[in-house]
DNA sequence: GCCATTCAGGTACGATGTACGCAAATGCAC
DNA sequence: GTGCATTTGCGTACATCGTACCTGAATGGC
């Protein structure tokens, strides 16, 4: 028969439950998906082989080549298991700003719980279920507002590059902090890393040294900048909105109530 | 001496021309650099493996690691080799709106140019001169604007996260393109790949068919979709420069234009 | 009980990054 | 010019990776 190869995993559905002669499939890929995404969330992607995630399940690093074709296709899969994290109720509320500042702060919260998340997320172009299911969530908080499905989804679009960035940012001051083995509390007062502090010795980028500067003595929490980012951005998309601009312009922060 | 190991490229430079006993180096980092782009840019980053990088520059790898401690430090002076494409005036024109989408469409030519770019760009936290260059221009732009410093590094990053995920998308059509081996063209019109014509048709995600199956009939080209995005977010920043704020408050974004 | 079918997983191979060591090249002291 | 300390070029070697192939064990239908 024509046997095209599949584009991606999901064309590629785990063998059923059959009733057939031949051995009883021992392990599934949720099972291995799910080791495999402990150990990236531990000890970063990167360690998270084929030998080592078969190790942790008590087999051979070939018996996973029975559930999955090849080691990028379990990198989709993990995505989509993370997230999974992300929690939404099975329909938007009507109330398109809490709608997405909800999607945004799920979103934070399953890429801080996985750290290599959003990295893989945004270099490797995948569309699993539950991506599916978030982008959908999103379109669905804009659905009414009077926007067209183009311009509701580069505002998607928009929301979902502040978000992503925003994460690895955060997660980039952890890490460095980790790697350069210093407590990130003293690290966040009086230290910015041996290479950055030559920089702002150097006088030679004055702003980026004010920004480097004033950021230590910026006393928000992560989350709270994290918050307010996020109202720009929803400020941003709220402008767009018609329905909304025509009426009040000076706050155009409360909900359009569906019929 | 206490020869403590340097945290990233930038704090080992490379060995100057001395005048002391022993051979002459044959080549230098940006030669290896650039054999490394040119690599990149036309076979994938991971071609570009140090092998392959010393057989272009016709000698042996392990010659590479007399320039470069590690492959990962080479990446690094990519990404910089590849900004240096980003070209601005020395100082910002006073012009705000002007310099930041001159920067962005700068920061496109180049990722179009380096199509490995924007994701090594994202993955790894680097702060090559170059990077530094470009950010202090930013800082620079909004500077004079009555904006503090804070919120200033808030909006070039916002706008750093558009520009780099609007890249990635158009980046991602043309190599899903590639990769089903269809030209471009035709497969914009009648094709989507079989994966995402199996979610259309399943009819599980409503709204997103619809943004698909609307986008083929969308007739801008992507650098006018790119302009399009970054024209909302460059009116989301005019939104919150207190001295424009005060001044017109009837434009503080355009609404979007129902066509 | 035979047999087609399916899974488990050991072995093996090519490719990768890179540690090590040695030969060749070079400028300085004499 | 002649050693000599120093630096570069690079071949060899090794650990580790993804994964192709193959054999043996398990399983249910006939």
């Amino acid at each position: 028969m024509a046997d095209e190869e599949p584009t991606s995993i999901w064309m590629l559905p785990e063998r059923q439950e059959r009733s057939g002669p031949g051995r009883r499939p021992g392990y599934s890929r949720e099972q291995i998906t799910r080791a495999a995404v402990l150990i990236a969330d531990a000890e970063g992607v990167e360690a998270a082989t084929m030998r080592r995630i078969a190790g942790e399940l008590g087999t051979g690093a070939m018996s996973l080549y029975r559930y999955v074709p090849r080691r990028d296709d379990l990198l989709d899969l993990m995505i989509d298991l993370a997230m999974s994290d992300v929690e939404l109720p099975d329909a938007p509320s009507g109330d398109w700003r809490a709608d997405l500042a909800l999607l945004a702060r799920q979103t934070r919260a399953a890429g801080l719980r996985h750290p290599w998340l959003i990295t893989l997320l945004t270099s490797r172009p995948t569309l699993g279920p539950q991506l599916l299911r978030v982008h959908e969530f999103a379109l669905g908080a804009l659905d009414g507002t009077g926007l067209g499905i183009d311009d509701s989804t580069g505002l998607v679009g928009m929301l979902d590059d502040y978000t992503h960035g925003a994460i690895r940012r955060e997660l980039g001051w952890l890490e460095e902090a980790r790697r350069t083995g210093l407590d990130p509390e003293r690290w966040k007062r009086d230290y910015m890393g041996p290479y950055v502090r030559r920089v702002v010795e150097s006088g030679e980028f004055p702003l980026f040294s004010r920004s480097v500067l004033d950021s230590r003595t910026a006393h928000l929490t992560p989350e709270e900048r994290f918050r307010h980012g996020l109202d720009r951005v929803l400020d941003a998309i709220a402008a767009l909105i018609p329905s909304l601009r025509t009426r009040s312009a000076e706050r155009p922060a409360r909900p359009l109530r569906r019929s």
